[in-house]
DNA sequence: TTGAAAGCGCTAACAT
DNA sequence: ATGTTAGCGCTTTCAA
């Protein structure tokens, strides 16, 4: 007994424009079955020459559009890969998502996208989204809890964090924020630079909110990179030189470092510092706050102060233009979408990958005044 | 005669950890049926406490998580939009995504994101990617091919434009480009101004690429804008005040503004304009490149020259603080989203909204030199 | 070279 | 209050 296939309403209607026509409706437009018309779509298998003229003609004739989600339901694989990130105003998670867009559309791969805003629940609310849709990975870009990367890693879908990892089992792709950091100092001082002021949240770590524990995390990194760039240039710590973040100056607003108190912390090193010529900025962001004091001071960049930033995401639009170290965001996330399909296709296992930062050097830097260039 | 519906393996295989349990499994281990399961799932329907107790725990055990491919099969819904756009280089377009993102997830929809770089091919391959996934909507930021939207629309999914109009079936949420710039310089002139430049490209309409034929479009408004409001307080047009895309200064780099050809254009005004007191830069890319040649110049703004620009993306990071006209692209991307998702749930119609503009003065304009405040 | 049919894992109408 | 079952529209095996 073959069951009646037939839909309940008559072709004619299902044809109409609401209705996407389906497999069967090609079929029996083409007098073939619906495995013929399989065949010829995805060009495997046998088909005649006639019957696949016939089907042709049937596709264009009901205006054919493949329905993907059966496949997936079939297949047991979306191709698709779901990110997690916390925000797009930073311009360097921007380039993370343009990047992991690119790879992953390279290879017919689509991106969920999803913003937990450095909220832990909203993140792992996100993979509980993503794992009901079936998606083959999911890219963390800095995730705020582990629960959430083990959530999906439990699930067994392909895991990459990326600037940081939170699971031994995930892949990853990192930055090496000190390495940068240390560059960074070390570009200051190879200019001939003594006296850098650090602009930056050194003991920051008291009782900040969730998203900036982890700002807390590398800006400690940025700051140990500064300390040990100047010991091993037997430069030693001048407290005028640093501001951190204590009861005299917040530097935080909301939790993250505000215009306002980047402001207070530079006017702060300008008017302690004697001999000042240059300028630590662990962000742009910061930098770029910076050069807003210098302008309304009539201080000169490079010639009174060389100041140097890191991301390098602002950086070519200021005045003068910034020296910073990128750390290349857009490669950052290309890597991990690609990670995320190689441990998908093959029996690849996890590994931890460590992006090279990038000095680049623009007009924001030269050796400091009075000495011959 | 009820068709044998057992999984050809065993249950305890399917349970382990590379495959998902299903609703099947959790019913057997329940002792119930899977519509009773799918009943405490979705607290729809009556289920007794004791088979509700034994549900949640079977559901426990086999640490189900639904799978929503079969509903968006079932129920022709895929609760999902597709996004596409032309790059997140550009922090305008990183925040209409990050909005329309947001509206998404609040009403518990998911996005698909693709880029299409400008080019009318991929943009059509992009949609028809997401009419395949049966996306219930798509929100074109800045579409480059009527093609790619009329795709959409006759597909019939829920379709809304952004930026810019290019079917009239569309819902669009569009940016008064010559409200703006004509706020942006009527601000100058509100100030005293008289002597305004325009960094532009006012004839540009040559032979351009195609990203750049829209870049072209919104730089005519713009450009008219200008005119007009000059015209407007009875000042002429002074040829010296004007760059225009011609052979002499080509503004593009492979089709967009690019920074040397802006500080030509700015250095060219400088060097040909007497009495120059502002200048009207038709987006904060343009305004921060020419703020860069005016420090090398050891100009002063506001205190020389006064500069306004438009998009207010970079504005807040510049020395000095540029003042210029929002066009608000969070809220763009949205009510682009929310309205896609309205025109889904209702039997809403699709209409244009023009978004309004804002001025944000900040601090890099203020009345000419020698004026009285 | 082609067709029939069994799923993929849900939802929901219908029956009991 | 619970169970049975017919799909949703594909893919793919198996038989013819």
């Amino acid at each position: 007994m073959s069951t009646e296939h037939r839909p309940k309403m008559p072709l004619a209607m299902r044809n109409s424009t609401l209705q996407n026509s389906t497999l069967r409706d090609v079929a029996a437009r083409a007098g073939v079955s619906v495995a013929t018309v399989s065949r010829v779509l995805h060009s495997n298998g046998y088909v005649s020459a006639s019957a696949r003229a016939r089907v042709e003609e049937a596709l264009r004739e009901s205006r054919y559009r493949l329905n993907t989600i059966p496949r997936e339901m079939r297949q047991q694989r979306t191709i698709a890969l779901g990110l997690i990130m916390h925000g797009l105003s930073n311009p360097f998670y921007a380039e993370v998502v343009a990047g992991a867009e690119q790879a992953a559309s390279e290879q017919d791969f689509n991106v969920l996208l999803f913003n937990a805003r450095g909220e832990p629940e909203r993140e792992l609310r996100h993979v509980e989204t993503l794992l009901r849709r079936r998606v083959d990975g999911i890219l963390f870009a800095e995730a705020v809890d582990p629960a959430s990367v083990r959530a999906a890693v439990d699930a067994g879908v392909s895991v990459v964090e990326m600037g940081r990892q939170l699971d031994e089992r995930t892949a990853a792709v990192v930055i090496d924020d000190y390495g940068s950091a240390r560059e960074a100092v070390e570009h200051l001082l190879a200019l001939g630079h003594r006296e850098i002021a650090y602009l930056g949240f050194p003991w920051g770590l008291r009782e900040w909110p969730a998203p900036t524990l982890i700002e807390g995390g590398y800006l400690r990194t940025r700051f140990e990179a500064y300390r040990d760039a100047l010991a091993a240039a037997g430069i030693p710590l001048r407290e005028s030189l640093l501001v951190m973040d204590n009861d005299d100056f917040s530097l935080t607003e909301g939790g993250w470092p505000g215009a306002r108190a980047v402001a207070d912390a530079m006017a702060h090193v300008l008017d302690q510092a004697s001999g000042l010529t240059a300028v630590f900025a662990p962000s742009d962001a910061v930098a770029s706050g910076a050069l807003q004091v210098l302008y309304a001071r009539g201080l000169r960049v490079p010639d009174d102060l060389s100041i140097v930033g890191i991301d390098d995401t602002y950086a070519r639009h200021l005045s003068p233009p910034l020296t910073s170290v990128s750390h290349r965001p857009f490669e950052l996330g290309f890597r991990a979408a690609s990670t995320a399909i190689e441990l998908l296709e093959e029996g690849a296992s996890a590994s931890t990958v460590q992006l090279r930062q990038e000095l680049i050097v623009r007009a924001s830097t030269r050796p400091p005044p009075g000495t011959a260039a």
